[in-house]
DNA sequence: TAAATATACTTTATATATGAAATATATGGA
DNA sequence: TCCATATATTTCATATATAAAGTATATTTA
């Protein structure tokens, strides 16, 4: 995809008559409202901060655990596999940004933490990120925004079995 | 992640604060719901149907143009790279779920489409694929889903471009 | 305590993704 | 017509992702 974008481009919504079931279009859309975000701050991050959104993710998460975190705690909280953060982590160590000791507590797991440069690197980045995500968003009202983190909150908590009932097939 | 998923699992949203910015907590809650749906589907097409998300994209897509669709028009549906295309469907050619032929109008594009075996695949997965995230939408009403996706329609207009105003500071 | 099991992580093989450069064909003027 | 530019796609190098199997340390339990 070129970095600039196709405005109005066609995404997966229109594959999908009126008549389709609201569960499916919903899910549609959720996924296009996720895919023009993410794909809008991964082109940013990398034009302007060289650098990628799976780092800026770690960073984020480290920065709230200045004492570390685990790797399994950091997939965990990222929502990808272990394979992925060890290679993940491995790059970002390779580049300075983070570092792992042992933990003292665990022979098994290593602690990782934002270095000095790391750090850095995030508070220049994070005033920025969150101004692309207020322009983002700008076209919506405070309202509106709370009723609709209020519903992803319902989803989210449907999707984790919290939902109501669960289909007689799956 | 194993295949079996940590129901509560802290995710990105946890290390958020209450005080910090709306607009930032919506997107994280965003994500995490998509992720939510997107890992368990992409576990269960590989394990009831032996194939991937993108492919089952892929197919989705080409259902609903049977005389075919370029690969551009693939990528930005998709919302993925023209390089990302050209793989995917290599493979799928490959695996002979789609093929590909010339595009008599334009000597620079070919037309995909799905093959009998690609369409026999789809037809299984389909309704399957619907019960699933039918029942990760389990837990919310009709009305609930039905104001989801107005707020979500705003979203998209307003990442898209359409939103009121733009940030002074990019 | 010894054995069984669970947890933390890495490794491997492979698929999926990107951005940038390259190639080839179309299209629109001068 | 010729040239500049645009479009469609591929190729390349590399990053990111998965699942599954392997290794090592902890924990439970018999």
């Amino acid at each position: 995809m070129p970095l600039g974008f196709e405005a109005a481009a066609p995404d997966r919504e229109s594959a999908v008559a009126e008549d389709d079931r609201l569960q499916l279009r919903l899910w549609l859309r959720l996924l296009t409202c996720t895919d023009l975000i993410e794909n809008e701050v991964r082109g940013r991050l990398r034009s302007e901060f060289a650098t990628s959104l799976p780092r800026f993710d770690v960073l984020a998460q480290l920065e709230r655990a200045r004492d570390g975190m685990t790797l399994s705690a950091l997939s965990s909280r990222l929502m990808v596999s272990n394979g992925n953060v060890t290679g993940l982590v491995e790059g970002m160590v390779r580049d300075g940004l983070v570092e792992r000791r042992a933990n003292p507590a665990d022979g098994r797991s290593a602690l990782i933490s934002s270095t000095a440069v790391g750090h850095a690197l995030f508070a220049r980045m994070a005033p920025t990120h969150q101004a692309w995500i207020d322009g983002l968003m700008g076209g919506m009202s405070r309202a509106e925004m709370v009723l609709l983190l209020e519903l992803l909150g319902k989803l989210k908590q449907s999707v984790q079995g919290g939902g109501a009932w669960k289909p007689f097939l799956v």
